[in-house]
DNA sequence: CCCTGATTCGC
DNA sequence: GCGAATCAGG
C-alpha cells in the first residue's frame, strides 16, 4: 500500500482527532501501527498524549541527566555526524498555557450554581478552558443533566447535505461520522466551539475526563462510529 | 502480558 | 520515504 493523498489525509484527521495509532492502521488498512505512527511524523504531526511520555513535569530528578528529546539508548555503533557537544539547552520551561475560559464556557446556558470553592478539586485546566477534574468528582455536577439546548438545531442549510473531508475548515465541526473511506463517511459540519475543531456538542465528547479504566459505565461514545465490524 | 507512541536504521 | 524492529512507559 502506499500513501495516497486520501490516506495521508485520513490518517491526518484521524491522528488529530485523538485515535490511536492501531486504530488508524486498522482503519486504513494494509498498513502497520508502525507505518501509520512513522507516516505521522514526517507529515510532521507528532506527539499528542501518548502513554508513554507521561513524565515531564516539576521535575525533581537531579539525578536524571538532562535528555532533551532523542537520547538514543543505542548510540554506539553510528554516529552519523560529527555530534559536537551537547549544547547545554537550557531546558525549556514546561509552562501549560491555560487559556482565558472566559469567552467561551462550554455550557453557557446552564451555568452550574456550584457555590464556590469547586476550584480545588479541579486538577487541570484543558485547552481553551475545558476544566479536567477529578475522576471522583465526576458525578457531582453533571449526572442529573438538565435540558441542555447546547446549539441550534438547524443553524443553517449548508450543512443540509455531508461534510466531506474537503469541505473542512477552521469554521465547521471536524467530528468524524462514519468510517473513513466509505461513502457516508462525513465530519459533524456544525459549527464550531470557537477555538476548537469541533462544535460545542462535540468538545463535549472530545474532552472528557479520562475515568480509571474499571469505572467506565456507558458505552464509550467512539469516534468513527465505533469499531468497525468486520 | 496488554497497550501506547517514539525512535532508529536498513531498505 | 517507508516501516519493522526496537525502545520506553502505562
Amino acid at each position: 500500500m502506499s500513501w495516497t493523498d486520501e490516506r495521508i489525509a485520513t490518517l491526518k484527521k484521524m491522528w488529530e482527532s485523538g485515535s490511536t495509532a492501531s486504530q488508524i492502521a486498522d482503519e486504513l488498512g494494509g498498513v502497520s501501527r508502525n507505518a501509520v505512527i512513522g507516516k505521522a511524523h514526517r507529515l510532521g504531526l507528532k506527539s499528542r498524549p501518548s502513554p508513554v511520555k507521561a513524565n515531564d513535569k516539576a521535575n525533581a530528578k537531579p539525578a536524571s541527566p538532562p535528555k532533551p528529546a532523542a537520547a538514543p539508548k543505542k548510540a554506539p555503533p553510528k554516529p552519523r555526524a560529527a555530534a559536537p557537544e551537547p549544547t547545554p539547552v537550557p531546558a525549556k520551561e514546561a509552562a501549560p498555557a491555560p487559556r482565558p475560559a472566559a469567552s467561551n464556557t462550554p455550557i453557557p446556558s446552564q451555568p452550574l450554581p456550584n457555590k464556590n470553592a469547586d476550584v480545588s478539586r479541579i486538577v487541570s485546566v484543558g485547552p481553551g478552558g475545558f476544566l479536567r477534574q477529578g475522576p471522583g468528582d465526576q458525578q457531582a455536577p453533571i449526572p442529573p443533566a438538565p435540558p441542555r439546548r447546547l446549539v441550534p438545531a438547524k443553524p443553517s442549510a449548508e450543512i443540509a447535505d455531508k461534510t466531506s473531508l474537503l469541505d473542512l475548515s477552521d469554521k465547521v465541526c471536524r467530528w468524524p461520522m462514519g468510517h473513513p473511506g466509505e461513502a457516508d463517511f462525513h465530519f459533524c459540519g456544525e459549527q464550531v466551539n470557537p477555538g476548537f475543531p469541533y462544535c460545542i456538542e462535540h468538545c463535549g465528547r472530545a474532552y472528557q475526563a479520562q475515568l480509571p479504566r474499571g469505572a467506565r459505565r456507558p458505552p464509550p461514545p467512539l469516534p468513527f462510529g465505533g469499531p468497525r465490524v468486520r
